[in-house]
DNA sequence: GTTAAACTATGATAATTGTCATGTTTTCCG
DNA sequence: CGGAAAACATGACAATTATCATAGTTTAAC
């Protein structure tokens, strides 16, 4: 959004809109066309879709400032992902005819995005290769560093972020179950230490580490 | 690069320079800057990654008329992925300034590599779906329908790709005794059959379903 | 053509992960 | 606050997949 010229951004200003949801909310769902894109002011979701044997897949979580649907207004195509808030979110919305006027106008900011299409293409190729060769406890370990840095902490130390054992495993591709037992494990190994459905990191450096 | 002027494209051409490989050869390693972008004229090349358990894995095949280092050019990092030959490779390189020029230059064309990353990005993403949620077994499947689909058959019916077990194991992210043992139950099955290292589908139908 | 090296095959066993069942704790709402 | 629903926890067992060992086949180089 740097990218763009005082008046594109007048323009942009002029046309967005507001949209707030509430935890749980879906924002789009699977195979919808959308008539636009959505950036996060504040909040979180997630992007998931839906698998075969029935199961939700978390692809990937967004927070403030990111872009979501910018994959789909670009090919065209349908959503393949839903969006859904894990809390309370704030977002505004651009009609898909100013993001594609911008893109086709302003060099720049197409290349801006072009950018952040290959940023994404590296993470979700990372991701592909993380599930295919890491273990699950591993992959758990993983993700609770990853929503500590993405998405930081309390003052007391907790994940500002907290997601239920189903998230968690919804990200890792594993059964609820054993995403409970592996947090379970990581308490008794002193890694974390969990109060309610809040989880609090104690020891990075291993929890990095963890085989 | 349909989407170019002629006198662009002349300048593609005045620039651009085949290059040759073997079998095996290594096109680029992991973590290496590239100064360009290369086509594949005729040939297949496979791109992998060393995982941190020592394994490589195979995030996905490139064929004919496509772009290879795309992603690093455009932003601006090293390579994530190295580019192996699986068989004898016809390549055109094209310079980095030459494509990040028509890109700033010619909004068509840089809408269309947007175009090509989005979908880059799908398929990544539903593969990281894939591999998350299906077994092993139905991820060989799929992996034999994709090869026969993308790069097609022999007059003789025979997969014209010709890979390893162990290619297929790296693919599908499993180890090399798991593929073929599941190989061989599709021959016991009668879904596929062999004849030395190269493969025929026998029931595309059956394999498909796959449970 | 022969022969070593690479690849394919298969069994036995261990490790990981999923599933089902059941009980406890936490959260949320009236 | 109380009670129901959701989330968490854990055991027992089954299924999947990895690992190690060993042997047969194919490929490719000389």
């Amino acid at each position: 959004m740097k990218t763009l010229t005082k008046e594109e951004l007048k323009q942009v200003t002029a046309c967005k809109t507001n949209r707030f949801y509430k935890k749980g909310d879906i924002i789009f769902n699977e195979n919808e066309l959308l008539n636009g894109v959505y950036c996060i002011r504040e909040g979180i979701c997630k992007m998931t879709k839906l698998s075969s044997n029935g199961k939700d897949h978390t692809v990937k979580l967004m927070g403030k400032g990111q872009l979501i649907g910018q994959r789909s207004i670009i090919s065209g195509e349908r959503t393949h992902l839903s969006a859904i808030a894990l809390n309370d979110i704030e977002m505004c919305f651009v009609p898909k005819e100013q993001i594609l006027s911008n893109i086709k106008s302003n060099q720049e900011f197409s290349f801006n995005v072009l950018q952040n299409l290959a940023q994404d293409l590296r993470e979700a190729e990372d991701g592909l290769i993380n599930m295919a060769q890491k273990t699950v406890r591993q992959r758990v370990a993983e993700t609770l560093i990853y929503v500590g840095n993405t998405f930081g902490e309390n003052e007391d130390g907790y994940l500002s972020v907290s997601l239920s054992r189903e998230d968690y495993a919804s990200i890792v591709g594993t059964a609820t179950e054993s995403a409970i037992r592996i947090l379970s494990q990581f308490k008794k190994e002193g890694l974390i230490s969990t109060k309610g459905k809040k989880i609090k990191i104690e020891n990075k450096i291993d929890l990095e580490r963890v085989e």
